[in-house]
DNA sequence: TTCAGAAACGGAGGCACCTCCGATTAGTCT
DNA sequence: AGACTAATCGGAGGTGCCTCCGTTTCTGAA
């Protein structure tokens, strides 16, 4: 398997107006995302595209249509994925208490990092060709990581005295541990550590 | 052309008792590595190892067998040009004046890593695979540098109040500038300007 | 010089990438 | 409903990667 040079980058750029998909072209278009996604998980980022394609029951051609290249798919998996991320951080805010879902959602997010290791090189590439897709993305998470905290400190469930950048960096240091078997377990361990540390000196812990 | 992740790493180490080679053996592996010098030069990291057996007349089994993966390769002609430069940094030593050894021998310098910039991707996972490599060729690199400054810094005629770090650091600057069409040009402007604040100071300056 | 074994050769074969274009079909217009 | 057409499909085809193994070539010892 070649480990070439990216190719001159071919623009990754949004396609300006998108207008509505046909029909059969929209269904194909999400099987092979659903599919991609999880041969993805599986096999990291060689993946073959056209396995992908075989399995989404679509030829080759279909697959290359939707995404021009691996690196257009590596992007709506991945803006996917962050989504997804997100929506778990406002869904975990309305059923668990503040610092609960504070340190659940740190848990899927240091999961959500390790599982993307696998495809470094690809999103170098995408990020390389397309920043604002980093902006964006990392911009979420941001967002959806200072909600989640705001709420624990409103709550008095978590310290006052550090932001969310402090935050960041300790979980930075979690998931670029290195990958050992054990790494699930020590870094649930690291990240209730952490979250020990925030609740320490809390409105709460005083109380 | 994919733009795949690395494969798993498969180890990129010395071969340790390395027996001398059939005859046959080595006029090819020379022919390789002159073919593939020219080829990578030409195309960048990309070019076509098929491409370059068959330049040399050889079976793409023999490309192979003599360079396991294209890291191989790569590693191969990188230090080969690493031994050049500094072959050059000698030469240039015994032929010119110091300080217009050390001026010459930066322009190459310049001139050298803006080339390699197509094969960064190459570089980056024979470095990661195999780390002397970066230590042992900048190691030369820093050595041949080193040698030049001393001469010139000796000679009186560059200031002696720098060192090699400064001077790398200058250069990095120069190389890492944009990549426009008059590139060339700037560089050997700015290389010379750098030549310059050298001089200004020296003890030939001062007399 | 001869020859046997070791070493090297080289290309067929299997898989993947990506492009191109004729066949097919969804959606629209009459 | 039926015809039209633009969008979509899908796979053949050319190229590259890399492996495997039967064939050829070299070399050192007899």
């Amino acid at each position: 398997m070649g480990t070439r040079e990216p190719p001159e980058p071919k623009e990754i750029k949004p396609s300006p107006p998108a207008r509505r998909l046909r029909a059969d072209a929209s269904r194909n278009r999400e099987k092979l995302v659903e599919i991609a996604a999880t041969a993805f998980a599986e096999r990291g980022g060689n993946a073959s595209l056209e396995e992908i394609a075989r399995q989404a029951g679509v030829g080759i051609g279909t697959l290359y249509r939707h995404f021009p290249t691996r690196e257009h798919l590596v992007e709506v998996l991945y803006r996917r994925e962050v989504e997804a991320l997100c929506a778990a951080a406002e869904e975990l805010a309305l059923r668990e208490a503040p610092d609960v879902a504070l340190a659940e959602w740190m848990q899927r997010f240091v999961d959500y990092i390790a599982a993307k290791r696998g495809m470094a090189n690809s999103l170098r590439i995408l990020f390389d060709a397309n920043s604002e897709v980093f902006a964006n993305t990392s911009g979420m998470v941001a967002l959806a990581l200072q909600r989640l905290v705001d709420a624990a400190i409103a709550d008095g469930s978590i310290r006052s005295d550090i932001d969310i950048s402090d935050i960041s960096q300790a979980l930075s240091g979690i998931y670029s541990a290195p990958d050992t078997p054990d790494w699930r377990d020590r870094s649930r361990r690291l990240v209730s550590l952490l979250m020990d540390g925030l609740r320490w000196g809390s409105a709460k812990a005083r109380s």
